[in-house]
DNA sequence: ATGAAAGCGCTAACAT
DNA sequence: ATGTTAGCGCTTTCAT
């Protein structure tokens, strides 16, 4: 005598209970009753029956069949860092609405890591993928393309291959914010990005050195490379703002460069604004709350959020042929929010 | 003439192409083959075979037939918190080197949504649960825990339902916080926090009260609703120190009450810690570097994951006699980090 | 030591 | 209008 436990309720048993087959039932619930002439009054029943017994099927063995799992997998560069959790919480919300469920994962920016996440989504079956992609990660990006998985990629895109993106104009947040500096009077403007070159650091950059370029004033570039470790990284910057006195105001290109930046001036015993503007890219508790208030390029996360799910989900239930390209680039500005850490004295 | 994609490889392909069985296949690729007595020379061969065209075997087939699925779904009350978001991200790393993937999403501390999300998971087939549970979902994890799914909580438990968890001790933590402040000499001290009854929120006020009561000094608790909106939130912890001037220093009991009033504090110019001394729950990178340093009870976020985790996949590997409550329950001790902000001048 | 075959629970083409 | 049945890709028992 063995204890079973409970048995779940099956399609069977529902058919059998109802002296109906099993085609009915799944065609009712699948919402082919009219298409198959079931009549309404066994449509009913099931539905009813369905309910009352609290069926709920069984999505493995529905997914082996159909090929389709209704997952999305999201990689993301840090879900710890404001600005991707944001905009993973809004994308996940409108996906979950639309009867799609995300499941998500850190690259940290390792491509290794990027490569390992997207070999597990592919055999997790995701439908679509959406993904922040890292450095190196095109062959990656390209086989999934050719597998004529949708997917969209965001904050920044690959530009050599044809995909969907949704991203921000970097270089006008960039551009926005030095021109607000120069015209505090602040001449002397650095700007402080890593060592990546993905599109969307490399316009950001751009739109810095471009209005320097435009006024014929000096340009300070400081590339700092991120480690685990983040000691090294502050005292890296605190060694360029030490070494440069003659700086003014910086341009941070991330909000944690931004936020060691912080560290590395308080350091310093810089006052902000006085001995240094500040502004960074991303909003963020910390800037808001900070004293001062920490003037910052905002990226427009719901914005983000809703282009990336719209593209996705059409993509998903109007799969386009594959001959013809059909692959959509959005740019959404940024905002250039004005606070105390940038306004001269 | 249909254009046909590239198949997967399957395990079939790999049986007729080595002209062996696909049993033999199976069995070698699940390390059976020493137990089931295959040549060690086939096993080799197919071992080679796989690995030379890439096979990857079909979960969603794989699950099916096994009923393991190697997912286990966290659901916490907020991803995009620091505290849960890196303990999140500690639990993730684990159990994706010992071969388990997780799933998550945020209730944001609705009981819908929780109940909402814990049905999502078990229609996906999670092998077991890691919550973080709000209140009035009892129901939930007690189904759960009828269908024998191995579950954890953490950073509060249900009292009345015996399960795993793991927890911090939030009695001591607030009354090493009390003390040192009555240390400093502040004598009264206000106490702000949620009109949550969790445990976590009652062990973390009762630290406070029994300090207090034992020196015979005044209690002074705020119990702020917490809201979508931050407006009210802020205006209420600013209105409650307004109208309460005697305060000389103040305990928040989470880290957004401790953001919410910051903003209260800077709105009222009050100076910390010269007219408010300030100590908040959780560390967090806007509570280090904010001027002046804040006072944190932090807690031991890695110990946590190690325990959560450990406890988790203990269970998955052995399943216990669900006749005999084998439950554990760990309270982990925080850490009393001490900065400006509660530093008498 | 290896192979054949029965399912896991569901969908959908085909029969009736 | 409804029922029968062949798989989806895999694991595992049982037979050889």
């Amino acid at each position: 005598m063995s204890t079973k436990v409970k048995k779940r309720t099956l399609i069977n048993d529902i058919a059998s209970h109802l002296e109906v087959s099993i085609a009915t039932v799944s065609l009712v619930l699948n919402g082919k009753a009219k298409q198959s002439r079931i009549s309404d009054a066994v449509a009913e029943r099931v539905l009813k029956y369905v309910e009352e017994v609290g069926y709920k099927p069984n999505h493995l063995a529905k997914s082996l069949r159909t090929g389709k799992t209704h997952v999305i997998g999201l990689v993301v560069e840090d879900i710890a860092n404001p600005f991707f959790a944001t905009v993973a919480a809004l994308i996940e919300r409108q996906a979950f609405e639309r009867g799609y469920r995300i499941i998500y994962c850190s690259t940290n920016n390792e491509p290794a890591r990027a490569r390992e996440l997207i070999g597990m989504f592919q055999e997790r079956h995701v439908d679509g993928f959406i993904i922040v992609p890292s450095e190196g990660i095109e062959k990656e990006v390209s086989d999934i393309l050719r597998e004529q998985t949708p997917t969209v990629l965001f904050d920044r895109y690959l530009p050599a291959l044809p995909t969907n993106y949704v991203v921000v104009d970097g270089a006008q947040g960039t551009a926005d914010a030095t021109r607000h500096l120069l015209a505090q009077g602040y001449t002397n403007v650095a700007f402080v990005t890593t060592d990546s070159t993905q599109t969307q650091m490399e316009a950001r950059l751009q739109g810095y050195t471009q209005v320097l370029e435009a006024q014929g004033l000096p340009q300070q570039v400081k590339r700092v490379t991120i480690s685990k470790d983040t000691e090294p990284v502050i005292a890296d910057i605190q060694l360029f703002l030490a070494s440069n006195p003659e700086i003014e105001a910086v341009i941070f290109s991330t909000n944690y460069l931004c936020i060691y930046g912080l560290e590395a001036i308080a350091r310093l015993q810089l006052a902000i604004p006085a001995k240094l503007a500040v502004v960074s890219y991303d909003d963020h508790d910390l800037f808001r709350l900070y004293t001062p208030a920490i003037t910052v390029i905002a990226q427009p996360v719901e914005s983000i959020a809703k282009n990336v799910i719209d593209i996705l989900l059409h993509e998903l239930q109007h799969p386009t042929d594959p001959a013809v390209d059909s692959t959509q680039g959005v740019v959404l500005p940024p905002a250039l929010i004005i606070r105390k850490s940038s306004i001269r004295q």
